[in-house]
Parts: C-alpha cells; structure tokens; sequence
DNA sequence: ATTTTGACGACGT
DNA sequence: GACGTCGCCAAAA
C-alpha cells in the first residue's frame, strides 16, 4: 500500500461519491481535485479500481461527450451500457442521451 | 534510462 | 463541427 494514491484515492473517492442514476466525467473529476488538465490520469486511476478493496462505479464516468470510452475495459463489452441503463440512463450505441440531465458536477454537488 | 501509449480535454486550424 | 496538436503524468514495453 502507498500513500502517494492521494490523487487516485481522491479520484476513488469522488467515483463513489456519484449519485445512482447520474455520471460524471474524467475532466471534471480532474479538475475538482485540482489537476484540470490530467484527466488521463483520472482514468488512468479507473484502470487501477480493480485494485481498490471498495468497489468503484466506474461504469459511471464517462469522457465530456458523455461516450462510454472505457467500456472495453469491462468484463463485456456492453457491460457498461447495461449497468447504466438499469440506473435509468438512456445510452444508445455508447452514447449517454441527455447527457446534461444526467450529469453530476463535482464542483458544484459537493462544493 | 528512453520511448510509446493511454478510460481525456482544451485549443487551433 | 471534423481533424490535428499539445499538455499532463503514470505505467508498460
């Protein structure tokens, strides 16, 4: 265990902070903890969930255009879809429908 | 140690 | 709005 995962525990943490029924993106993760213009690292940090001991509901950040870009990263290749749409989003060929409806800012929930 | 790549995003053309 | 380039930083090759 390191404690230099400040920023990818604050990018878990934040992941598990997103309401049922809503998504985020990798940006505005980012830019919440203060590191605007390293989103990768953001989804970088997603890659290594499978490493947290809590679960991470990834499957709930998605890049600004609201498209599922780490779906591939799932078990299923529309593993992602599925769990989105049973919380209530519409998403069509790997796209979130009415993204800004859906979307949780950080910035502006948590303050 | 150096280069390439990557679940992104902002900006320029 | 599509496309290209740059920035950012960590991990894999």
């Amino acid at each position: 265990m390191k404690e230099s995962d400040n920023f990818f525990d604050k990018v878990y943490q934040v992941a598990r902070l997103i309401p049922y029924g809503r998504v985020t993106s990798y940006g505005a993760i980012a830019r919440y903890l203060g590191a605007a213009r390293s989103a990768r690292m953001v989804g970088w940090a997603m890659n290594n969930s499978h490493n947290q001991t809590e679960e991470v509901p990834a499957h709930r950040v998605v890049n600004r255009k609201g498209l599922l870009t780490g779906k591939h990263h799932f078990d299923g290749t529309n593993l992602m879809q599925q769990l989105l749409e049973s919380e209530g989003i519409v998403v069509i060929d790997s796209q979130i429908q009415d993204f800004e409806r859906v979307f949780w800012n950080p910035l502006e929930e948590l303050s």
